[in-house]
DNA sequence: TATTGACCTGTGTCTTAGACACAGGTGTAG
DNA sequence: CTACACCTGTGTCTAAGACACAGGTCAATA
């Protein structure tokens, strides 16, 4: 299988699978004659896992330190239990800040309706960010 | 005015003030005794207007180009509302986008109470993403 | 057989908005 | 005069891929 097919199957991008395979998360094997990177079932697998982590908040990096651990025969359950937690924090977080970033850029909006297109200055560039 | 007390004065870190003064948003003098970069006070100003703005969700980008209308002289008012309509829209995606993420993972936190840890075997490496 | 042209390949570079490491300069207390 | 804390600019690094590039492949055609 080559990296097209792959993608194809799995619904992403051939630049994230060539990605994934550059940071070592999958190690296709090389065609010989003409150097393409051949996959097999189990690396389509092991991307399948990748992407599920992705959709659920695991970082690349988190994924990596996963990967490792069951790489090594231990669960990686305990791991998973941690990270998602801390990673659900995380975005929680950002979350908050978002909304609130939401509504002042929504509070901007309705205040500068009223007002009126203004030339610069010498200490003024743009009135309706300044004087807000 | 050296970076230290305009980070002070404008409550940022030093880096973003450098950060701004490196991609040309200022242009401060430099005491040529020592090298160090002399800010004025209408280099503060105009920092504080860079701030203001991406407080209100535009990017750095952004900011150059209004910056760069407002140097023609010309009014940057419609410029800064049509791009900040356009911020507006992509923030709400990644917003509604991210909602759907906590919701996912918040999902997986309690459909993983119940289950136990496992060892990875040779076609698994987490049960708890895989089977979710 | 030769050739066109569409599609595919790997590698290398680019992206945001700063954060951080570094080697060296400054300035004040002793 | 010397420690030593603090400050400086420059250069590099970040996350997770996206994109540009030069070249390779392959089926349809001439």
């Amino acid at each position: 299988m080559r990296v097209n097919q792959v993608a194809e199957n799995l619904q992403i991008s051939v630049g994230t699978v060539r990605y994934y395979t550059r940071i070592g998360f999958i190690k296709p094997g090389k065609n010989s004659s003409n150097g393409y990177k051949t996959y097999s079932q189990a690396d389509v697998q092991r991307l399948r896992f990748i992407i599920t982590a992705r959709q659920l908040g695991f970082t690349v990096e988190d994924i990596g330190e996963i990967l490792g651990e069951a790489a090594k025969g231990k669960t990686a359950c305990p791991l998973v239990r941690k990270l998602i937690e801390h990673r659900l924090a995380e975005i929680e977080m950002r979350f908050a800040e978002t909304q609130i970033l939401l509504k002042r850029m929504k509070a901007a909006l309705r205040d500068w309706e009223g007002k009126p297109d203004k030339s610069p200055t010498g200490h003024m560039i743009c009135h309706l960010i300044e004087e807000f």
